[in-house]
RNA sequence: CGGGGUAUAGCGCAGCUUGGCUAGCGCGCCUGCCUUGGGAGCAGGAGGCCGCAGGUUCGAAUCCUGCUACCCCGACCA
């Protein structure tokens, strides 16, 4: 019996973060493997998890005037050729088609790995005159990449995203665009994914290929690593350039417009369960989860009869309400049922047995601190959506002091960031991120990376202290940066 | 793409060293009884191209050769 439970646990977080995370994310049902290397299928609530991004995503882009598109998967060799640095970027990781209706094509079409090269051609057609600027489009879409190592949904051969794609016709205007997006996916991670991000801009070595300045969001997991969430990308004339998107100004005069492009991916769904799992599994802000209240009803066959008319109530008002809530009536244990439940990170659990229906009342079991309440079945369904209300909180603000505590920013020198590591290794902790000054030499960085295998995140908007000396070879900073081991 | 490992029921594994009769175990699944406030119990049952191809042998899950896939560790990435 013991086994048989044994068998049942996830392995712990602090065992094996990477084990834990690829079973409690099949356990949870959100994926499972599909037959193609590197692919996986989004089952239904892990695909729910994304319509609901899709949503919260759609919502805002739209309130700031975007609107949406579909640009075709298959891009031509030469488009792909126009940007010189964006081949080189993307090359290694294309499938491409090479054949249809059983002969060879004239020219190969590449798997989009990302659409500003169709868009770009597009947009050259479409913009004539600054009256059709800006141009504000984005698309959903799946893209390829062919990466060497796969994990479900943080790096997939195939993945969902959303690419926005705009045209300004000039810098300032584009650059406040590229800040505007990177604000509103911040924003969105915190209130509706409850994982505080960490904005800054990205170095150079980390750059997007193509981009004049490339900007993220870093969300801290419980492993400690860092996980780059989202992108906002100031593309200046590159693109434009490369496909002659030009537009005649107020002054009569032809100019080359400037470009940005913007994205996030399912890779979102993995932060979700790599910052709020734990070694139950899966837990869900109540936001986002696709059933935010269980009901499982308590009692004997005999005694469920009574039960059931209670249940039933409650479980009516509850989904007239608007809250996502299902009833767990399988005759399977109540044990059972919580840890199933709890495993595929339902926020908030109500239980309702012969004692209960007795006192008129309910157990609520949050999810987010396993702590159990008793309330009146008079108010419940305010009481739940208070609850509710709660647990995203508190989720965002347990995230928030989590990353907090396990940032570090008295490290002067890649022999501290050593000794750092060494330390926290021993004691069986987590490194967490590290801040750091940096003289802005890429040699200074790459260094970093040779040695502890700390890549650079990004340079924060609002770094908690300003470092003076570079990490790596104690000359003046020119930046202040976040370290970390990464996924 | 380099180094290591694995491949046997839906999942996790044993069997292989030393070839042999009907390939086994746990979980899960189905049926019935019973049970219900933290992963219940009993009884019965279904489920296999032993990764693929070839070879050795009277006989191969087991030995040999080749292939393929997946996993872990390193260099590239939302």
């Amino acid at each position: 019996m013991t086994g048989m439970s044994e068998q049942r646990k996830l392995t712990a977080q602090s065992e094996d973060f990477s084990a834990w995370y690829l079973e409690a994310i099949q356990r949870a049902e959100l994926m499972d493997y599909a037959p193609v290397r590197g692919c996986i299928i989004f089952r239904p609530d892990g695909y729910e998890l994304w319509e609901r991004i899709q949503a919260g995503l759609n919502e805002r882009f739209k309130a700031t005037g975007h609107r949406n598109a579909y640009f075709p998967m298959l891009i031509p060799e030469s488009f792909m050729q126009k940007e010189k640095e964006h081949i080189e970027g993307f090359n290694p990781e294309l499938p491409w088609v090479t054949e249809a209706g059983g002969e060879k094509l004239e020219e190969r079409l590449a798997l989009r790995p990302t659409s500003e090269t169709i868009i770009g051609h597009m947009y050259s057609k479409w913009i004539q005159s600054y009256r059709d600027l800006p141009m504000l489009l984005n698309q959903w879409a799946n893209v390829f990449r062919w990466e060497k190592r796969t994990l479900p949904f943080l790096r997939t051969s195939e993945f969902l995203w959303q690419e926005g794609h705009t045209a300004h016709a000039d810098e300032a205007e584009a650059r406040e665009e590229t800040m505007r997006m990177l604000d509103i996916y911040a924003e969105f991670a915190a209130t509706e994914m409850a994982v505080p991000m960490v904005k800054g801009q990205k170095t150079p070595s980390e750059r997007f290929a193509g981009a004049v300045d490339t900007y993220s969001i870093e969300g801290m997991m419980r492993d400690g690593k860092a996980l780059q969430a989202g992108t906002s990308h100031y593309l200046g004339q590159n693109f434009a350039q490369g496909f002659d998107i030009k537009f005649l100004d107020r002054d009569n005069q032809l100019k080359l417009v400037h470009t940005t492009s913007w994205g996030v991916s399912t890779r979102l769904i993995g932060a979700l369960v790599m910052v709020h799992g734990d070694d139950k599994g899966v837990a869900l802000p109540p936001k986002l989860a696709p059933t935010q209240v269980v009901m499982i009803p308590i009692g004997s066959p005999k005694l469920r009869e009574r039960v059931m008319e209670k249940f039933d109530g409650v479980f009516a008002a509850l989904k007239e309400a608007g809250v996502r809530v299902k009833s767990d009536v399988s005759d399977a244990t109540p044990g059972f049922k919580f840890n199933e439940w709890e495993m595929r990170g339902v926020p908030l659990r109500l239980e309702l047995g012969p004692r209960d229906v007795d006192s008129n009342q309910c157990v609520l079991v949050r999810r987010d601190t396993g702590e159990k309440t008793t309330a009146s079945l008079d108010n419940i369904v305010a009481r739940v959506k208070l609850l509710l209300d709660e647990i995203q909180l508190n989720m965002y603000q347990r995230a928030l002091s989590f990353r907090v505590s396990h940032s570090h920013t008295h490290i002067n020198s890649l022999a501290e960031l050593k000794e750092h590591i060494a330390a926290k290794e021993a004691a069986g902790e987590i490194a967490g991120w590290v801040l750091a000054g940096w003289c802005g030499d890429d040699d200074c960085e790459a260094r970093v990376k040779e040695e502890v295998k700390f890549t650079s995140r990004n340079i924060p908007f609002g770094p908690p202290t300003e470092k003076s000396h570079c990490v790596t070879c104690g000359q003046a900073a020119v930046f202040t940066l976040w370290l970390a081991r990464a996924y």
